[in-house]
Order: structure tokens, then C-alpha cells, then sequence
DNA sequence: TTTT
DNA sequence: TTTT
């Protein structure tokens, strides 16, 4: 029975890269942490507090691939997911539970290095400041970036039975 | 290019039951409209003021018929989709736009007739209260109904290439 | 420094009455469970999977009231808020961890008893199916109870300087 | 009555500086255009499309000084809000009408000027691009303007009663 | 135009 | 009307 929504929404900061997990049969999953921030001041001390939350996002397959392909420690990513708690057994033998935000859209909201919007780090040698290398070519790798999300938009459309988009990511 | 989102989250009851409208080719579309209301108190006046905001709803080929088929005036509902504006042409020749919800996804939150749940108006004769008729048979129409939010998350699960999920509404 | 987001929205049914925890120098929160379902088809088994999530509420001051007077194990509800991970000591002096959805709105979805909706189990007896006392009198807790949203959404639209709305919930 | 949800989430570019208009009394509202963009292959013709979606925002009081204070034409934000139908007249006598987006709550996307993210376009020269004059000071306008998506945190907190957070933007 |  |  559902008539029920399970629905998170995510802007944040990714604190560490993809780490992809491969199934036989070809599945994959990717994980990655990421923060989201909230200051506030407290009323009572009149001191400034500012507080992180981590987030265990878990992506599958395809998404799972683009994410490890150019997300990377540090980017700023929209993510939309379900929560879901996973349990699993510590060396204990102790049954312990975690949370899981699994990734239903993205959308990747640092520029690519090279994109040269006014938004971006674009100007000069931005990889020097540790971006994972992306693949050169006649493609832009900064615009294949931009375009995941449309990709994400499409396959939401498809579920409805959209039938003038495509099913590929780029 | 992207990296944006246009999304919407609409609780609200119809307006009127769905129209469809058949398209060449075998697809589909109903429209619908959706009130959503707010309560407030004016602080100047002291008075209390109650507004409805009209939405209108448009969904697409299958996920069309199973709200055409399960979705009556006055129910409510869960509406997921994006803002869009079409443009239009009046009978005066003049440019006119109407801006629209292109829904991604949807909840029946008014339980079916017969559910029998807490929450419905199962107990007795609810074809009384003017219930579209819903086809009788083994599988209960209320269950149907509920699934309905199943299919479309498992659709949108799909999109992320979730592989162990089905491609059916029922 | 933010510029981020963490926001969840649920439907779901509550698992048990809210629990308040009352502090010195006013404030409370309340806590209940709430239960979103997924149903999905495995297709490798063909079988009919369902899945039920819980997930930990948090209610503060006069929204936990509110909540604490209205809201009885099984109702349906709209929840809105933020994750946030709390850290605890089990009686073995282990450190544990669990998430939370700290609430910021909510509407309630399961009519109240005696409203006489077409989607309300109005019609007879249904103090019968274990709802809570409500109290009495001319105002009627349904419709008090359904207004509970309004006065959130009065509480939003204040945070953004909104000036022509109540303080009030009711 | 309610029990409904309006809910309207972007992110996306504004296509013009915020537009202030201030009412006797001290009120005020800001008015800017948001564009979202979609991208999908036409799956009967092959061919790539790229719609813009444009959406009218509106932001009241101390949100709308902060808008017009930090946000400038082409930068990317995170708006929240509310779907609200406006009424009006044409200079023909026409009744016409314009969806608008009441904003309850934003957060900057575009890293402030001088900010040195690795996602800024810090480095040199960044008011060469049309960046609005920032006050200069001891405290960075990048930081307070990255500190309002925290502010609107705060105020959503409030309105459920939460305690320890303050009132203030910055 | 119309829902609760 | 306009952003990337």
C-alpha cells in the first residue's frame, strides 16, 4: 500500500570522490558523502554556531558512472533521492543501521574547469587546483557535465510516458 | 546547458474530472485543474482570509489514463511536475500564455471507494457520492489506485538505472 | 558557509502517537514514527516486493502540541524538514547514530473524525476505530485541525517578511 | 480549509537585476526573472532541443533588500516559493493574468566576487563582468551573502518554534 | 470555470 | 524582455 512520499532534496558540498562498487551482471553502485551547512546564531549565547551534516548518497548504474566520471571531492551537486536505512551487522556482531539518501536526479552545480562562465574557475589552469582529469576531445567534457542533468530530466519524462526524449545521458 | 531545476509540489484537490485528448500515433494527454488554499489573518484588518490557487495539471499517455480512469472531481492528490508556459492564440488574434504543470509524477491521497482504511469513505455506498465507476473484478480498484505512486517511482527509479524494478503501473 | 540545502518531504502514515518531552524554561519537542511504503516487481523473480521505511520525527513547541493534540497512530501526513544526525552512547558506552527529520512543516492529511468529507470516515462511529479524544466545543477540532497548515505556511511567509499574516495557528 | 501544499523549487539564472518597488508603510517587494533549462533529444527526429523556461519571482521586505543587494543578472540561486496567480489589466481593458512565484526562501548559487572558492570566479578583475558594487568592509560580502541561505534556515526554524536561532539575515 |  |  503506498500513496506515500519519500522524498529528500540536497544542495551540498561532495566530501570525498565516487567510490564505484561493481556488481557481476553489470550493476554498479557509486557513494559518496556530502555536507550540507546551517548557521544560525543561539539566542540564548548570542554566539554564532555553525553546524555540518553529512549525508550518505548512494547512486546505481549509469547515474553511478557519470557521477564517478566528474563529480569530485569538493563539487556542488543538487541531489534528489529517497531515504532509505540500511542495516548491516558491525565486527561485533552487533546490528547496526544506516541512512541512505538513494539518488533518484542530480544535477552538478560547479562548472566544469574550462567552461569559462562567470560562474566558473574558468580562466586559468583550474586544474591545477586538483581536478580530477576529464577527457579531452571534441566534446567539452564542462558542457557532457552540464548536460547530465538534462539526461536525469529526461528519464523523469520518460516514466511518465514522454515519448520525444531520448534515453541517453549525453 | 543546465545544472537547473524547475520542479513543483502541488497537494491539492481537483477541480473537475480529467479531459484527455488523443493524439495521433497512440499518445495522450489529460488536463486537470488543481486548488491548493491558504488561511491567513490579515494583521492589519483582523480579518481572516482564505485564497485558492488554481493549477493546471497536465499529464501525459499512461500515467493520463490512470488518473482519467481513478482520479474524480474533488479528490485529492499529490502532483509532482515542472513548470511550463504555453503560448497560445486567443479568438482576437492576440498572444496569450497559460502557464501549466507538466506532471512527473503523482499520489492519490483520496482512498478508493471499498478501501475500508480509517482514512476512507468505505463503510457504505460511496457510488452514492457521485464516485466514477471503477471496474469490479479480483483485483481490488483501491489497491490499484494505491499503487499507482508505486509504478511512478519505480519509473523515476528506473531513470537512475535501477535494474530490479518493474515497468508497469499495476 | 552554506548556499546549501537539506530538505525532506514526506507522506506517510504514523507508526504511534507523538511522544512530547517537556524542558525546563518552556520549550518541547515531540517525537513520533512515520512509515512511506514503496511497492515494486522484481524483475529478475517477477515477485511483488514492498517495502516499508520509518523514519524518526521531530517536532518542536507549539507545532509539537499541535501535532501531540491532532495527530493519532495510523493518520496520514504531509512532513517537511531537515536530516540531521544525532550522536548517542548505547548502554554499552558505544557510540550510535541516528537520523532525525527535524520538522518544519507539516499538513495533516487524514481528515478529522466528524468531518463529513467524501474522503473522511466521517459517517459513523469512528471514535470506534481508536482516534483520540478531541475536545469539544464550538470550534470544530476538524476544522481546526485542518488548518494547522495554514498557520505554517503564515509561519514561512513571515520568514521572509511577509507582513500582512498572523502569528497564530489557529 | 486546507491540507494542500504549494510548493515551487528552481534553480536557475536570473535574466535581470532585481527590480524594487517600495510601498508607504515600509513593505516592499523585488521582482526578477528566472530561467530553468531543459535539454532532450526529439526522439522522432534525432534532433537535440533546448527549452528555456521562464518563471517571474517575487521576494518581499528584508529577503527582497538582500536579492537586490547581492543578486545581479546571470547568477545562479536556489529559489523556494509558493504558485500564486496574479490578476490585471491590459491597456486594452483586458483582464490578464501572470503566474508568479512567491519566494519564502533562496540560497546564492554563484560564489560572491573575491570569495576564492574553487568554484569562484575570483581571481581577477571579476567586476570587469558586470558584478553589481559590493560594500567594502571588514566582512566580505561574499560571506554575508553566502550567510542568507542560512537566514532563511533560521526563520523556517522559527516558525515551528524552534528557540536557539536568531532573527537576523547576517 | 472549479476543489475542500 | 532576459540567463547559462
Amino acid at each position: 500500500m503506498t500513496g506515500t512520499l519519500n522524498k529528500v532534496m540536497l544542495i551540498g558540498h561532495t566530501g570525498d570522490d565516487v567510490k564505484m562498487h561493481y556488481f557481476e551482471g553489470g550493476n554498479s553502485i557509486g557513494r559518496f558523502p556530502l555536507a550540507t551547512n546551517e548557521v544560525y546564531t543561539n539566542k540564548a549565547t548570542g554566539q554564532r554556531v555553525e553546524n555540518t551534516e553529512w549525508h550518505n548518497i548512494v547512486v546505481r548504474n549509469k547515474a553511478a558512472e557519470i557521477c564517478e566520471k566528474y563529480l569530485k571531492k569538493g563539487d556542488k551537486v543538487y541531489i534528489e533521492g529517497r531515504l532509505k536505512t540500511r542495516k548491516w551487522t558491525d565486527d561485533k556482531g552487533m546490528e547496526r543501521y544506516t541512512v541512505e539518501v538513494q539518488c533518484t536526479d542530480f544535477t552538478f552545480l560547479t562548472p566544469p574547469p574550462g567552461s569559462g562562465t562567470s560562474q566558473g574557475n574558468a580562466s586559468q589552469g583550474s586544474s591545477s587546483q586538483g581536478n580530477k582529469q576529464q577527457e579531452t576531445g571534441s566534446q567539452n567534457p564542462g558542457a557532457a557535465r552540464q548536460q547530465s542533468p538534462a539526461k536525469n530530466d529526461t528519464f523523469a519524462s520518460n516514466s511518465m510516458g514522454n515519448e520525444d526524449e531520448d534515453d541517453l545521458p549525453f
